[in-house]
DNA sequence: TCACGTTCTCTTGCATGCAACAGAACGTAC
DNA sequence: GTACGTTCTGTTGCATGCAAGAGAACGTGA
C-alpha cells in the first residue's frame, strides 16, 4: 500500500541527487511524522552504504525537515503549529517582495505566463477541476517567485517551502469552492498591479493573497487535524 | 603570521559544534576567497578525521560558503556582486517584515533595548568611536530581527547574513561620519514607528534604511575593489 | 619553441569496522 | 505489584582504507 504511492507517482524521487531523493521520500508521506529513518535501512534502499545517506539527512536536519537525536536515531520531524506560523509569516513576505521587484522588471516572459494561468485557473474553476487548479496555483507562485530575478530568494523561498509541504496540506484549496473564486480574483489582482508596473501595490496585493489563504489553511488544519497539529 | 591571527582573537571558534569552528575559520578570512579547504589538513588541524570535516564542509556549501568541486577539492566562494545585491534586496525584505512584525507585539523589553540602543549610538557618532557604533548597528539589526518573535525568520537572516558576512563589509559604514549621522536618523524613525505600533509604517522606514545602507556599501564596493567583487 | 601524450600526485567519494551510548527488556528483591 | 539494578540490542559517531578521477608535471617528438 505504501509502495504503490511512489509506484503509482511518475517517480520523481529516483532522479537527482541522492539528498533529493531522500528528501522527496521524507516529503512523500511514505514515512510518518515521528517514524524512524534508520540509516542502514536506508543504505539498503538505496543501495550504498551509510555514509553517503548520513550525509544527506545531517543536510535534511539542517533544513528542519529531520531531527536526528544523536546516538538514539533519525526521526521525521513534526513541524509545531507556531513554526506553520512562522513560516506562513515569512512566506507571505518572500513572495510579497518577489512579486514587487517582478512589477519592477520591464516587460518579461512571465507576464505572459502569469496571463495565460489566471485564464486557466477561472476555467479550471468553473469545471471544478480541483487537481488542475491546484496546479495553476502552484504554477503561479513559483512563476512569481522565479520572476523576481532573484536567485537567492528562489533559494529560500524552496527551503521554505519544503518545511511546509508536509502533509501536502497545499492542495486543500482546491477543497473549498467559495475560496476558489476569491483566490482566483486575488490572482488576478496582483497580476493587475505587476502589469501596471505598481510594484508597491503588487506587493501589497500579494501579501494580502498570500496572508488570506494561509489564514484558511490555518484555521482548517484547525479544526481537521488540530490534534496533529496544535 | 595566519596561526597568530587566530591566536589573537578571543578564539570564539574554540566553542560550538565543529559546522560552526569550520564556519568561522572561513568567515574569519584567514582563507581568501578561491583558497583550497583540504580535508585533511583541516582535520588534522582540529584533531578529528575527516568524516567529520566532510559533513561540516558539506552543509557549508550548502549554505553557499564554500565550492566543492568533485574529485578537485573545496574552496572559499566568493560571492558575485549579483548575488551581493540579490542579498540586500533580501535583507531589505526581511528586516521590513521584522520590524512590522516587532511593531504589531505590545511593549515587550526588545523596546527598551532599541531605544537605549539608539541614544548609545549618538553618544558613540559624537564621540566618533566607530568600532563601538558598529556594533551598536549590529545589535540594532538584530535585535529587531529577534524581536519579531519569528525563529523561522531569525533563521533564515542567519543563513543570509552568513553570506553577506564575508570580507567584513559590514563595519564599513562606520568610515563614513556623514553616513552615520543620517543612519542614526533612519534608526530613531524606524524605532518611533515601532512605538507608535504603526507596523505598516515600522515596515516601510526598516525597508528604507536597509535599502539606504546597502546602496552606500554597494556603490562603495563597487569603487573601493570594484576587481574582487564585479 | 610548441604540441601532445603519459605519468604521477593530490584530491574527494564511498565502504567498512569498531566503539560509545541510549533506551528497552528483563530479571530480582522486596 | 512495584521499584530497581543489570543485561542486551539497536542506533549513531567517527576513524580508516581503498578506489576513482582531475589536473599538474613531465618528457618526447617535431
Amino acid at each position: 500500500m505504501q509502495e504503490n504511492v511512489t509506484e503509482a507517482l511518475p517517480r520523481p524521487a529516483e532522479q537527482g541527487t541522492l539528498l533529493d531523493r531522500v528528501r522527496s521520500l521524507v516529503l512523500g508521506g511514505e514515512y510518518p511524522p515521528g517514524a524512524p529513518l534508520s540509516e542502514v535501512l536506508l543504505a539498503e534502499e538505496f543501495g550504498v552504504s551509510r555514509t553517503p545517506i548520513r550525509e544527506a539527512l545531517k543536510q535534511l536536519q539542517h533544513e528542519g525537515l529531520v531531527e536526528i537525536r544523536p546516538k538514539v536515531g533519525t526521526f521525521v520531524r513534526e513541524p509545531t503549529r507556531r513554526e506553520i506560523v512562522e513560516l506562513f509569516q515569512l512566506k507571505e513576505g518572500l513572495e510579497g517582495l518577489a512579486a514587487g521587484l517582478l512589477a519592477r522588471r520591464g516587460p518579461v516572459p512571465e507576464l505572459d505566463v502569469l496571463e495565460r494561468n489566471v485564464e486557466d485557473s477561472v476555467v479550471a474553476a468553473a469545471e471544478q477541476d480541483a487537481e488542475r487548479y491546484a496546479s495553476l496555483v502552484h504554477e503561479f507562485h513559483w512563476t512569481i517567485i522565479r520572476g523576481s530575478d532573484n536567485r537567492k530568494l528562489v533559494e529560500h523561498y524552496d527551503r521554505l517551502m519544503n518545511q511546509l509541504a508536509y502533509h501536502r496540506m497545499v492542495v486543500r484549496t482546491a477543497e473549498h469552492p467559495g475560496r476558489i473564486r476569491t483566490s482566483t480574483e486575488e490572482h488576478r489582482a496582483v497580476l493587475d498591479m505587476i502589469m501596471a508596473k505598481d510594484h508597491f501595490g503588487a506587493e501589497a496585493a500579494m501579501r494580502n493573497h498570500v496572508y488570506a489563504s494561509s489564514r484558511e489553511l490555518l484555521t482548517d488544519s484547525a479544526t481537521a487535524h488540530e490534534s496533529s497539529l496544535l
